[in-house]
DNA sequence: TTGTAATAAGACTAAAAAGATCTTATTAGG
DNA sequence: CCTAATAAGATCTTTTTAGTCTTATTACAA
């Protein structure tokens, strides 16, 4: 559908949360999940992964919960959505040469190749700082 | 994946094939599908679909087959995509009021509607008389 | 040192969308 | 009236999305 998936929504969502918190803080993953209106469960797998790519820290046990990784005005966008979806691609025939075996002649790849550049760089411009103070 | 489904792929081929036929030339279904490496049956899907919209114009029987149902300088990319697609709306918080019930506050909101716009733009500018003549 | 509150990890399931096929009309021309 | 063509829509399969469940693991506090 050309949309970002709820997945990326979600994640959005869920580091905008994170933003907004007093530094140092540690969130809870329920009361994120809760206030932001996200399933608990699926926001852990989301978080989880964010953790591996630094997005995010995580603490476990008593006093545990997530943080941002870096401060908010060093997360973009873009890297939030990237990091759900992978790289933005909007026709796979620009995804590598070879692909659509029309590498070379294909005359609509040009167009695809300035949507993309467009979106990535609308989307790499805007910070969780930017967002933040809702 | 924020991307176009094969589908749409497969429409602007077959459209880009139309376009590049002498004028009131009729295409069969099986020339265009072979040549453009689209399945016949789906392909068959999708240019029905396009006959109601007036994209394609449809022959029955003997002597059958399809055109385009205007001229090519005035067939947009963007009507193509989303005569397949729907309306193009990157995430779905920006579809109507109140779907994401934050309406007023959601900060994400401008930029999802900046990247439709944009995205919106370029492929009305295409035609498929810019596309034609591979 | 044990109980409890928290996330980690990954297997699993359900629902929806995408991709494609199949079958039965319908139509137009030879 | 036969044949070559699309129309129409039901059906099927595969993949992706969305979400749950279960079993660790961890850290603090009593």
């Amino acid at each position: 559908m050309l949309q970002i998936s709820r997945k990326s929504d979600y994640a959005i969502r869920g580091m905008v949360y994170l933003a907004n918190q007093p530094l140092d803080k540690i969130s809870l993953l329920g009361d994120i999940a809760s206030e932001m209106e996200i399933p608990k469960t699926f926001l852990s797998k989301i978080f989880q992964q964010f953790n591996k790519f630094g997005l995010v820290k995580s603490y476990r046990g008593a006093g545990g919960g997530f943080q941002l990784g870096r401060p908010a005005g060093k997360i973009t966008l873009l890297e939030i959505v990237e990091a759900v979806e992978g790289k933005i691609v909007p026709n796979r025939c620009i995804m590598a040469e070879g692909i659509c075996g029309r590498d070379v002649t294909c005359p609509v790849h040009p167009v695809w190749k300035n949507i993309q550049k467009n979106m990535r760089d609308i989307l790499s411009k805007v910070t969780l700082k930017h967002l933040a103070g809702g």
